[in-house]
DNA sequence: CATGAATGAGGTTTCATTCAT
DNA sequence: CATGAATGAAACCTCATTCAT
């Protein structure tokens, strides 16, 4: 219970309880609609506040998508560290292999029951397609994430988890095109997929493809 | 009056060819700037022709576009069974494990120098991922691609070229989710990635997965 | 009486018709309000058209603007024009001196019954004076419009009605210049000012500055 | 408790000092963007203080600029008033003719150099003359302005220094108007012109025009 | 006294669509 | 069959103003 005594809330405190409230919509509205489709009008009435606030606060529409664009996927990367952490071992101890497929793991683990900002990480992909189209920070976020599954491969091969003769960069690739692919058809044909049995397959592939155990022949 | 022998074309040839360039028009510009950026007036004038062409000849814009996805569509299709066809032997000599592996590398391959219309395919999937949106025929061609591969799987598991013990399913989700994301990477990192490294770790993996000889365990 | 053959309007004429009619209801809400005042809404309206039209024929209100200002000064040449031809003798017979005067004077004739178009002659002009301020083509208007002066000066010292010592330049520049502040007194000032004294008190200083016969001493 | 000898400025001071400040940072914008781009927002950052201030301090927009421009003239009169009496003799020795052509001199050697308030004086006149426009007190300023030179003439024919037949209505109008045009010109093309030329021969023309020793037949 | 968060009217512009030619 | 003139809805954005702090 807030004390009574600042009942008042601050110019501080309304500003950042505005802007929660602004991405918090404009994520539902963009994972509803996509962007095109959202207008800064039906975002700010969303949140429960005028026509003019996102343009207010965020200065364009440009720069309120990118604000959601990032945020959706900090969340994402928090979701994927905090599953780490959560399963068992601290992440230090765990091998390369073991954490890239624990990450996998949750991030389709995500996708079964996506909120608006899991489903607005992918549409904001989606509309980066288009070869002229660019969102601020789009591309960069994109090559960072899939730099971290190289680096993760590579640290495998180090502690042996991982097969020597992988190729880092194009399993890299490989790893974060499936995500995503396989993330998106879960959006659009969850009620004809067996959502637990596509994410065993999928821990199944991975580990075959890059544990050195036993692997399979390069063609 | 008794017609010429052709001397000029008939209404049908000139309307087809109208529409065929309409098309080709429609797909540059949406892979250029997406769905919403692409104006029926840029298109008519790409085409060469009027503004008001586009609209005069499909009805509106989403019957437009609805049509120029289903053509990728149908294009990417072709593309697959060609490459099958030149791959040596008829597909019905060939088991189902090499058919998957002919298609999807056939798919991959068309991306490393892909057209308009190939990255028209990626831009109007993309765009079907608010969960609003909706593009005509859109949902069906997905599930009819998926349930493709689901039945080639199958056919693997007859001929015994692919394991008894694979969900087709999941593995078709996987392989057709794993296809896009990869193809859509492909598509915006281009510069930064090794194609045929890609598509050989890709066949690697689907190999080890499916081939019957010595599969992963499952976890 | 229209022929009753054509009752309907070609495409062109239709057209011509509007652009005509907007650049007249332009120069009317521009007249009244400024160039800022002036919204395409209204002018559209004025025009007996619908919002929009204005943006379509002429892409921007930029553009219209400029169009609207070039018309007018197109407009006051004529007009100028018009009164030498009036004026007797043909403007090749004419001395310079009295080219001059006589332009002079249809210029502030023209402003005791100002129309729309002549005072948007003033109205745009009196946007350009914010030092970031600028209307398409207005400078390069303005700089001819007193290289006009500067040669008809010249043209009067070579026939001997102007004295040689005059620096027709510099008296480009006051000639314009009163000529403007003269008639934007008279556009605000109207009730309070008799014109035909001010025309005649006009003409006489430009008599006494420019004639050879008996000048001021320059100071 | 007794006020500590003004160890820190009063209440009314420190207003004083914002509204000095706004008034100058109002003035900079206004004559860079005209009135209708000097948004209050940056009037109030570019005087180094929150947005909100200038409508705190003068209630609206139009009131801010009315002070803005009234400023403008006041601080344009009082320069006329130190050139003068820095012209060697005071104001009550002099002719009405030297005042006149003191004056004006004075104000166009102004120009040579404008200021930003010197330019806000022009721009907010300019902003006059659309019909329905109407800026607080310009008008009156106006007339204020041109019944002063109206008054001087009739002061100089008094004294003998100015013609009997000059009409001092008239000569005020176009005496007011020139150095209004000029200026602005001045303004617009400071690059084109030779501001010394320019001044000189304004000199030479009022005092061919005005002076009683010879002057121009009138026509 | 001063700040700046919030509002909402109004502006320009884009664009799918209708319809006359 | 084809053109393009015209409409008007809707988008983004700017900005003066109000009001809580």
């Amino acid at each position: 219970m807030p004390s009574p005594v600042r009942a008042r809330r601050t110019q501080v405190e309304r500003r950042e309880e505005s802007e929660r409230a602004l991405l918090a919509a404009a994520s539902e509205v963009i994972a509803e609609r996509g962007i095109n489709g959202a207008s800064l009008t039906v975002i700010g009435e969303r949140a429960g506040m005028s026509r003019g606030l996102p343009t207010h606060h965020f200065g364009s529409k440009d720069a309120l998508v990118a604000r959601v664009a990032s945020a959706a996927q900090d969340r994402m990367a928090d979701v994927l560290l905090d599953a780490i952490e959560r399963s068992g071992h601290g992440a230090a101890d765990m091998s390369g292999l073991d954490l890239v497929r624990a990450s996998i793991d949750a991030y389709l683990e995500q996708f079964e029951h996506p909120s608006a900002e899991d489903r607005v990480l992918l549409v904001t992909w989606g509309a980066t397609l288009p070869s002229q189209s660019s969102i601020e920070g789009m591309l960069d976020a994109d090559r960072r994430a899939y730099e971290g599954w190289a680096q993760l491969i590579t640290r495998g091969q180090h502690d042996g988890s991982i097969r020597i003769d992988v190729d880092p960069a194009a399993s890299a690739v490989i790893l974060h095109g499936m995500l995503r692919g396989v993330a998106s058809l879960l959006l659009t044909e969850s009620e004809y997929t067996d959502m637990t049995s596509v994410r065993a397959t999928v821990d199944a592939w991975i580990a075959g493809a890059l544990s050195p155990e036993v692997g399979p022949e390069r063609t």
